[in-house]
DNA sequence: GTACTTGTTTGAAAATATATTACAAAAAGG
DNA sequence: CCTTTTTGTAATATATTTTCAAACAAGTAC
């Protein structure tokens, strides 16, 4: 189930938004000014955020500016009748559609069902899209799967290569030994738990300057993670 | 087993609905004008309330209203079809989803199934599905384990970070030493309910700032609460 | 005030988690 | 085949945490 976050000051509007809304199935949260709409839109994962343009404390133009400074959540932004220096400015502002009030909220719900597909689809490509990741002055090069510190290549195994690939990619999220050994080893993989250490060791070795604290941080009881 | 107040004055229509209900195991009660029903509402704890937007005494929409002044008791409006205009022009009556008449008891059925799982979802949800949670100028971001008071971090083992975690998610509830050890430690840990003291004072030694009141409070006889 | 209950603080032992190392088995590369 | 490299295991060492229990302090009831 889609979760859509209404940031909208009109009481009357957000409440039959959210009605219709959860009326189809989504899953809604409504916030009635631009600071703490942007507030639950940083703490929480949303899959559509609701932003009307005119809001107090913050308006939606900022509260777009600054959640995608963080956060590429997709957003409708919600403008009063056809102001067409908003539209346009509300796009630079990292709006992915807009919709103009009045509006019929079947078309409402048309965009929202239309955004949704095409993040999916974004989402899909994605993925696999990504060229290289980078870690402060690490990066990998997916592709040639080079691996360099600053200028230095870097030769690792294809274990210890998909051990680094797999904590860049969630960098600030501690892994646990057991997701990193089904993500690197398989989700059917039969080895013990302090291989995981073992190749972290490797890692280290390879990646870590003498003197200075190691990329990848240990926490203890939980498991490991690269921290920016 | 789910309570349901059915407030509807067609006999025929309320008595079919109840059957029906019964039938899949909820337990039911039907009122038959608004007064009444606003009445039962509020005397008892019902799990959904149906309401009819037409009703004698008292109309639905008044119904709601009232209601929301003192509870929130989720409500399934039941209309007409001709009153869809109503929904559209200003209503703010308080309904978590509604129903148009005549309607097939199955889609009812549907509805009233997953407002319920709506509202256990969001009962714990709003917990454990954030990415960050705040007491304070205390925050726990959950992906990077990090704990902060203002900006300063905060080291804390496994236990003493699931135990903050915890009270933080069920600020202003006192929790029972032993809903501690359960929730913290397993519902089959056999370790002493007096580690939960010495854990909450390693955490009271690591977020609490000398002079100023601790941020765990104890309640004599029942357990700790973290107080907004 | 005294007895009694409940919570706090402490230090040390026990349990656990992680790091490190050496080595054998398996795979890869000639 | 033989050599080299990679992978995984297991044992040991080290570091950290968790737990317990006893002493102490603070409330509560009489």
């Amino acid at each position: 189930m889609s979760r859509i976050l209404i940031i909208e000051d009109e009481k009357n509007l957000a409440r039959f938004v959210e009605l219709e809304l959860k009326h189809e199935g989504y899953d809604t949260q409504v916030e009635l000014n631009g600071r703490t709409g942007l507030q639950a839109a940083l703490d929480d994962n949303f899959d559509v955020i609701l932003l009307d343009l005119m809001l107090p404390e913050l308006n939606g133009m900022e509260v777009a500016r600054r959640l995608r400074e963080k956060k590429n959540t997709p957003i409708i932004m919600m403008t009063a009748r056809d102001s067409v220096i908003d539209r346009v400015s509300g796009f630079d502002h990292g709006a992915d559609d807009y919709i103009v009030k009045p509006f019929a909220i079947e078309e409402l719900l048309a965009r929202i069902r239309a955004l949704l597909r095409r993040i999916q689809i974004e989402n899909d490509q994605q993925k696999s899209n990504k060229k290289s990741v980078t870690f402060k002055d690490l990066t990998i090069e997916k592709d040639s799967r080079i691996v360099r510190r600053g200028d230095e290549v870097i030769n690792l195994t294809k274990r210890e290569y998909e051990l680094l690939l797999t904590l860049m990619e969630n960098v600030d999220v501690v892994l646990a030994r057991d997701v990193l050994l089904t993500k690197v080893w398989g989700y059917d993989s039969e080895v013990e738990t302090n291989v995981v250490d073992v190749y972290i060791r490797y890692l280290r070795n390879k990646i870590d300057r003498p003197g200075e604290n190691s990329y990848i941080q240990t926490v203890r009881g939980t498991g490991y993670v690269m921290r920016s």
